[in-house]
RNA sequence: GGAGAGUUGGCCGAGUGGUCGAAGGCGCACGCCUGGAAAGUGUGUUUCCGCCAAAAGUGGAACGAGGGUUCGAAUCCCUCACUCUCCGCCA
């Protein structure tokens, strides 16, 4: 969410910025303005009648102590109507308050400077790309592999649950916690503390990150309890910092956490969802850190490179891209996606997104710092990426390494999985 | 799930209708003291929304959350959430 100053401070800067991402923000914005002011106003008016009230309770207070009751009397009748028009001018500030809030929760993240003008995954712009792109006669795609090697099985999870809960089998299971222990492993190196948080939240945190109420619709809702089960632990763990205020001293702040992840994918259908290319429920590490202003395009940058290592030590075929305005997300401002390549399905599939978000998740979380000499808390930046996320990485895994009669395991992986090839 | 007790500032803890944003203590910051430190001592130490060009200053709000009673609520009433204890159930 956008700061009230940004908006009043830049107007016209954030409505050009906002083109970027295909929003055209100039109607919102000037009605934002307006009612800022009108609540600013209202405040003036019931500021000056609460005082005037509370200096009346005082002195009713005074005079009953010195007995003089019929006095208190004559003042007790005076609050009569100032108690009226507080009533009045309180319904008014509140709505005032409560419309501002819905106008500027509908105003995305403003794109950084370097976000590229687009509309669709095609204005994407490649920043670099590496690892070999391997040749093969005639490869099997993962789903084929997957039942060849009775590593996953993609109808019992129908059975069980439905469409998108696969199960995995065997040294498929081991493959799974395998990739889990390895990038966690990585990321706790790289200096990021691990947690495991809840796989629910509750409708505050489901609000602090931005899910809600922006895309409801995208996650499973356990409406008894009303709680939502997370579609990334981005979730959670960034929410462990909503309503806190961090000494400076203490950034950035580091946390890794592995977690099972759930969406509900509504509307997505085709070859684009065949296997494990996009699921319901699937296993994610993921990287989020709490960051100074000052420095939080560094930090991103450090992240990627993060992310870029994995990759590399899993010896896949890899590019990242700089998405566009278009195809950013609601909070991001600048988001870079790692794409590796699926040898058989002979196109690339997203495995991270790693993206910096200022202070847009920060504003909504009440996540801010200061330092001892500051009178005044400012908002931190929040980053966050996948690091990675299971399905896609398996599926180019066994695609690319599959040989005549069996799946060859990248070197790194063996310790994790016990063994270095499936036949 | 049943019964009871709680929820106050960074922490502990007092406060049952009036001048309480809140005693006292701990912690922390700065100063004094000291050769240096400890002890001692003094001052300060929540956050949000406004007014003001800004600072200074100043108005308003917040004692788990929301509502109510009252001229006035941390204090009384209602609803909800959470925590603890006992019982039940359970990996």
């Amino acid at each position: 969410m956008l700061t009230l100053k940004q908006i009043q401070e830049n107007r016209q800067e954030v409505i050009e910025r906002l083109k970027v991402k295909g929003f055209d923000a100039s109607l919102i914005i000037d009605q934002i303005v307006e009612l800022d002011s009108h609540r600013r106003i209202t405040q003036v008016d019931v500021d000056a009648l609460q005082a005037e009230m509370n200096s009346i309770s005082k002195s009713i207070g005074l005079m009953l102590k010195d007995g003089k009751k019929s006095e208190a009397g004559a003042a007790r009748e005076k609050t009569v109507t100032i108690k009226e028009n507080i009533k009045k001018l309180t319904i008014v500030l509140e709505s005032a308050e409560k419309e501002l809030q819905n106008l500027v929760i509908q105003l995305p993240n403003l794109p950084h400077s370097s976000v590229p003008v687009g509309f669709s995954a095609a204005d994407n712009v490649i920043v670099r790309e590496g690892g070999v792109i391997p040749k093969l006669a005639n490869p099997l795609p993962h789903w084929e592999l997957a039942k060849k090697y009775d590593l996953i099985d993609f109808e019992l999870g129908v059975k069980l649950t439905g469409a998108g809960f696969p199960v995995y089998k065997g040294k498929g299971a081991k493959l799974q916690r395998a990739l889990i222990n390895f990038f966690l492993e990585e990321a706790v190196t790289a200096g990021y503390s691990e947690v495991m948080p809840p796989l629910m939240v509750n409708e505050d945190s489901g609000f602090g990150t931005g899910q809600l109420p922006d895309k409801e619709g995208q996650m499973y809702h356990i409406t008894q309890d009303n709680l939502y089960m997370i579609p990334t632990a981005e979730v959670p763990v960034t929410n462990i910092y909503r309503d806190v205020i961090l000494n400076e001293s203490r950034l950035p702040v580091r946390n890794c956490a592995y977690s099972a992840c759930f969406r509900r994918e509504a509307g997505s259908y085709g070859k684009d969802v065949r296997g494990l290319n996009r699921l319901h429920q699937f296993d994610k590490v993921e990287i989020v850190q709490i960051a100074n202003p000052s420095n939080s395009y560094e930090i991103l940058e450090s992240m990627v490179l993060h992310v870029q290592s994995l990759v590399e030590k899993l010896e896949m075929p890899w590019r990242i891209l700089r998405l566009c305005g278009g195809d950013m997300s609601f909070t991001s401002a600048l988001t870079y996606d790692f794409e590796v390549f699926s040898t058989a399905q002979e196109r690339w599939l997203e495995v991270s997104s790693v993206s910096n978000f200022e202070s847009f998740q920060a504003n909504r979380l009440k996540l801010r710092f200061k330092n001892e000499n500051e009178k005044k808390a400012q908002l931190a930046h929040t980053l966050n990426g996948s690091a990675l996320a299971l399905p896609r990485i398996v599926a180019a895994l066994l695609e690319n390494n599959q040989f005549e009669g069996g799946i060859r395991i990248p070197k790194i992986l063996v310790p994790f999985c016990g063994f270095d090839v499936i036949e």
